[in-house]
Parts: structure tokens; C-alpha cells; sequence
DNA sequence: AAGCGCGTCAACCGCAATTAG
DNA sequence: GCTAATTGCGGTTGACGCGCT
């Protein structure tokens, strides 16, 4: 266990998302499970800091076990999504780089759709993010092959089910080493803007100096204990739920036992 | 300004693998 | 060793933003 007391950023300031992008699509989407209760949909900062706290407390293990005592409407498998897709500290988010642009390519044709492998070979980078690269990139990629061949090809005469032969198989080599110059060819285009999570924290601070929260309050939260923030900003928030949420004191009565 | 299509990405689902009892 | 529960993985879906017409 034992990641790091990390405070979840909030989601407003995150370059692809906007609080009303996700305040709506809650609204419109948030599902109750009829049978269990369980809550489906996207994720509250409120459920977001609820997880933190918790996995901070027991590790990023037993999911199960956190989504029950936690009191989060949500499965354990639900929780540990969310926890290894966009909560786990030491995440980057934003645009892959070049460099990791390559790798992925590499490792594909190597492994193929081992996700969570290749992911292992970039720090920072989720299975599910890098999924979602390749199928947008490479299918964009594969479409703008589609077209040269096609340009090609109506001046040369070749068949059409060549074409769609080849646009449909991404494993071969040759077709990663296509994409690797066509990669290669678009970095001189375009500037690659990288979030490291320390520019994401900046900005977090500059573009919230209104929220009652100085920089040094949020610094402090990086390495501060847990319980502090917890205290303050967590456990007392839904006064109409007051069994929603446990008091912090309830974690360390005999009702929970420590793993 | 409105409608449409596309790209992006968070989250769900089902199945396989692993772990606990 | 067996079974049930839990976790992990890969595929897929769907909401939303944005650019184009």
C-alpha cells in the first residue's frame, strides 16, 4: 500500500474536462442500481475523496472491502477503476509525448493488445488510457494510409480489396513501421504540450486562488497527514446522509477490523 | 444559430485469472 | 484440492465537446 496522502485534483481544472461537462453528463447519466443500491455513472469529487481517504487507509488492495466500509454507493471493482484510471497519484494526464507515442507503437507490435503490459513500460499511463490512444490515433492513421493508398491506387488502377485488406490489419511490422514515419512526419508539425502533473498542480493553484485555498494550503496538503484533510473537508460534508459517510473515529472502532 | 458528425475518454461489462477460506 | 469471492484485463459503450456545414 501505501501511496502517498495525495488530495484529488479538482476535476474543473483538468484541461479535458469542464465542471459543467461533468456536473451535466451526472445529472443526466448517474444510475441507481435497483436490486443492490449501487451507484453507476461517473464519479463525484465528493466520491473521489471518499475513495482517496480510504485507500489511504487500507490500501489499494482490497476493493471489496473499501467499497463496503466506505460507504460509497459502488462496487469494488467500480472503486479500483477509478482509483487505477484517475485517482492513483503519480498518473499523468494530457497527450501522450512523442516518446510515448513510439513506445506504444513498439510494444504493440511486439505484444499486441496487451494493454496493461505495455502500460507497465509507461509510467504515468493507464491500460485503458493507452487502449483508447491507439484505437483514436491509429484508427485516425489508418484512415489517412486509406487515403494515400486510395489516391495511389486509383492512379495505378490497383483493386480496392487490397486496400481494405491492408487498412484492416494493424499487427504486421510493416504496418508499424508506416505509422512510426507518419508519426515521425506529424511531431514536426506539431508541438506536443505535455501535462506534468507538477504544471497541472500550478495550474490547479493559479486558476482556484478564489477558492479560499492559499498555495501554501495546497502544498501543504501534498505531505500533510491524511486525517487533517480528511477531517476538514470529507467526513462532514453531506449533512443529509449522516450515515453516508463514517466518522472518521468510526474506522477505528471494532466494527472494522484492520487488514 | 442550429444540426450533424467525429473524436475523446470515463466507465461499464463479461470473462479469465488469482486469491481466500 | 475444491469452491466462492475478488481482482485484473480487454472490449465496448455512450456522453460530451468541438468543428464544420
Amino acid at each position: 500500500m501505501a501511496s502517498p496522502i495525495y488530495p484529488t485534483k479538482p476535476r474543473r481544472l483538468l484541461k479535458w474536462k469542464t465542471s459543467s461537462m461533468a456536473s451535466t453528463r451526472e445529472t443526466r447519466t448517474l444510475m441507481v442500481g435497483m436490486e443492490q443500491g449501487t451507484r453507476k455513472g461517473p464519479w463525484t469529487e465528493q466520491e473521489d475523496l471518499q475513495l482517496v481517504c480510504y485507500v489511504s487507509l487500507f490500501g489499494d488492495r482490497r476493493w471489496d472491502f473499501i467499497a463496503k466500509i466506505s460507504g460509497l454507493k459502488r462496487t469494488g471493482k467500480s472503486c479500483r477503476l477509478r482509483w487505477v484510471n484517475y485517482l492513483h497519484p503519480g498518473l499523468k494526464h494530457g497527450r501522450m509525448t512523442p516518446e510515448e507515442e513510439h513506445l506504444i507503437l513498439e510494444l504493440h507490435s511486439k505484444w499486441g493488445n496487451k494493454w496493461s503490459q505495455i502500460a507497465g513500460r509507461l509510467p504515468g499511463r493507464t491500460d485503458n488510457e493507452i487502449k483508447n490512444y491507439w484505437r483514436t490515433h491509429m484508427r485516425k492513421m489508418a484512415q489517412e494510409r486509406k487515403r494515400n493508398l486510395h489516391s495511389f491506387s486509383s492512379s495505378t488502377s490497383s483493386t480496392s480489396l487490397s486496400i481494405e485488406t491492408s487498412t484492416n490489419r494493424m499487427e504486421n511490422q510493416e504496418e508499424v513501421i508506416f505509422l512510426l514515419t507518419m508519426l515521425e512526419e506529424k511531431e514536426q508539425e506539431v508541438k506536443v504540450k505535455v501535462y506534468p502533473m507538477d504544471q497541472l498542480w500550478n495550474e490547479i493553484v493559479t486558476s482556484d486562488s478564489n477558492s479560499g485555498l492559499s498555495f501554501k494550503q495546497y502544498k501543504a496538503m501534498e505531505y500533510s497527514p491524511l486525517w487533517e484533510y480528511c477531517v476538514e473537508s470529507v467526513w462532514k460534508v453531506d449533512d443529509n446522509e449522516p450515515n453516508l459517510i463514517p466518522c472518521v473515529s468510526d474506522l477505528w472502532s471494532p466494527t472494522f477490523s484492520m487488514v
